[in-house]
RNA sequence: GGCCCCAUCGUCUAGUGGCCUAGGACACCACCCUCUCAAGGUGGAGACACGGGUUCGAAUCCCGUUGGGGCUGCCA
């Protein structure tokens, strides 16, 4: 029987963990919990110069909140110096490393001039790389630090790594790190696979200068860590029946790193945006006034202290339909909670032309004294169009510009009726009186 | 430059020699539904980079060209 496999995810911690690294991560733990497997989580802090603990404890926060539980570590290489100082006396002692003239206590690997050196990779089938085309190259800083080559042939050994899946762009290191377990006297390799690299507009490698790159703005930005998971999961893989809203229980057991495809992959905003919105309507709505109150209550576009919970709640299904992120939420609710409305000026202008005082005036004199009550509201609305020879959805207009300040929003009657008669009335004559005076002008 | 990887609609993909007049999804357009906006429904436009082979038959296999990308660091 074959072991049980164990793959590890191994970022180094100099910045946040970005799209692509979350991408790399999602891959290695959905193989691990598909094949029942061993999830490492390791930190190549190797590099003194540029770890910094906050990326350290920013990275593992990140993946809890994506919901990849890692199994073991997280291992520091920072704190397994001496495995790496005994593999160095190893290669030198064979003199299958050394240090280089006038190039002062590093060491570097004697690549041999001869062979090439090949490897199964999942993904992309055999790969062969001529040994002669590698340099000889460091495996021992000056500070006496390892290098990656050389902490990462170490680790995958030492912690018994069956598979590597990472991104494509490490796959011209694998000759030379397996190379070195070779020299270290490890003669079975691991399995590969390379993942297609996420790639920006420009088709190049993601990368912070393309902006938007760290997971936790995505989480900041009002995006749902189950639909950011999925749309992470769909970059390189599909599942067989089609479907693109895919629970993660599925893709766990559907996922094959044989399915993966081998063609970088553009990180689509828009699809990410639609894949929100279905994850944020398929929520209770319990769930989604509970994931929303945060953006309502932490700098919103109102006096904080107007905002009132059980509006939100009469509104929050009407809400949860017509947004694709919660950063969004506010911005649907805004009128209820603001002193006063300001007006979209485009709104106004389209909604304010006549009969539009007649149609406020008139409403004004209904809505004092109907039943207040979504349905009345929209029958009293529909009557007062009539009169003028207006469809309700011409008649609505007005209206809802002068209460809401904006032509869309959620619907109108029932924001009416959770709005309260004094303030919908209050609202009306002031967007009566502002008609008038813009035609005195 | 050298080495390596890749190549289906704008984007993510399905497709593993005949089921392909190439399917789905996002985005886009039109219509329907409708109090606005969404959501939903229907329809539309839109791709096998090119050239050679192999084969009765190629998006699928092989070779080449072109194009794109990655690596080439005492980063990972």
């Amino acid at each position: 029987m074959a072991p049980s496999p164990r793959v590890r995810f191994a970022p180094s911690p100099t910045g946040f963990l970005h799209v692509g690294g979350a991408r790399t991560a999602l891959f290695n733990w959905l193989f691990a919990r598909h094949t029942g497997g061993t999830f490492i989580l390791r930190i190549e802090d190797t590099d003194t110069e540029r770890t910094r603990e906050e990326w350290v404890d920013g990275i593992q926060s990140t993946l809890r909140w994506l919901g990849l539980d890692w199994d073991e570590g997280p291992y520091r290489q920072s704190e397994r110096a001496e495995l790496y100082a005994e593999a160095a006396h190893k290669l030198v002692a064979s003199g299958q490393a050394y240090v280089p003239e006038g190039e002062a206590s590093v060491i570097r690997f004697r690549v041999p001039k001869e062979g090439v050196t090949s490897f199964t990779d999942l993904i992309r089938g055999e790969v062969s790389i001529k040994n002669d085309t590698l340099e000889d190259f460091v495996v021992v800083r000056s500070t006496g630090h390892p290098t990656f080559y050389m902490a990462n042939a170490v680790d995958d050994v030492d912690m018994g790594v069956t598979h590597v899946i990472r991104g494509e762009d490490l796959l011209p290191s694998t000759a030379r790190v397996l190379l070195l377990r070779e020299a270290l006297g490890t003669t079975e390799q691991p399995v590969f696979a390379h993942l297609p690299l996420l790639v920006g507009q420009d088709r190049q490698k993601l990368s912070k200068r393309h902006g938007d790159v760290a997971l936790e703005d995505y989480r900041d930005k009002g995006y749902l860590a189950e639909a950011l998971r999925n749309y992470l999961a769909l970059l390189g893989w599909a599942p067989r029946d089609g479907r693109e809203i895919v629970p993660i229980e599925d893709v766990v057991s559907e996922f094959q790193l044989e399915d993966v495809t081998k063609a970088a992959a553009y990180f689509d905003h828009q699809k990410l945006d639609h894949i929100n919105g279905e994850y944020i309507r398929a929520l209770p709505v319990a769930t989604f006034v509970r994931e929303s109150l945060p953006w309502l209550e932490s700098d919103p576009p109102w006096p904080p202290e107007n905002f009132d919970a059980d509006v939100f709640d009469r509104m929050a299904s009407l809400v949860q339909e017509r947004v694709k992120t919660l950063a969004e939420v506010p911005g649907m609710v805004d009128f209820f909670f603001v002193d006063e409305v300001t007006y979209d000026e485009k709104s106004w202008q389209k909604a304010m032309k006549s009969p539009a005082a007649a149609v406020l005036d008139d409403a004004i004199v209904e809505y004092e004294k109907c039943e207040w009550e979504p349905t009345v509201l929209h029958q009293i609305t529909l009557e007062v169009g009539e009169r003028h020879g207006l469809k309700l959805a011409k008649a609505q207009a007005p209206v809802r510009v002068a209460v809401t300040g904006r032509s869309v929003g959620p619907p109108l009657f029932e924001s009416l009726a959770v709005l309260g008669r004094e303030r919908v009335l209050a609202r009306l004559r002031a967007a009566w009186q502002r008609i008038g005076s813009e035609e005195e002008a």
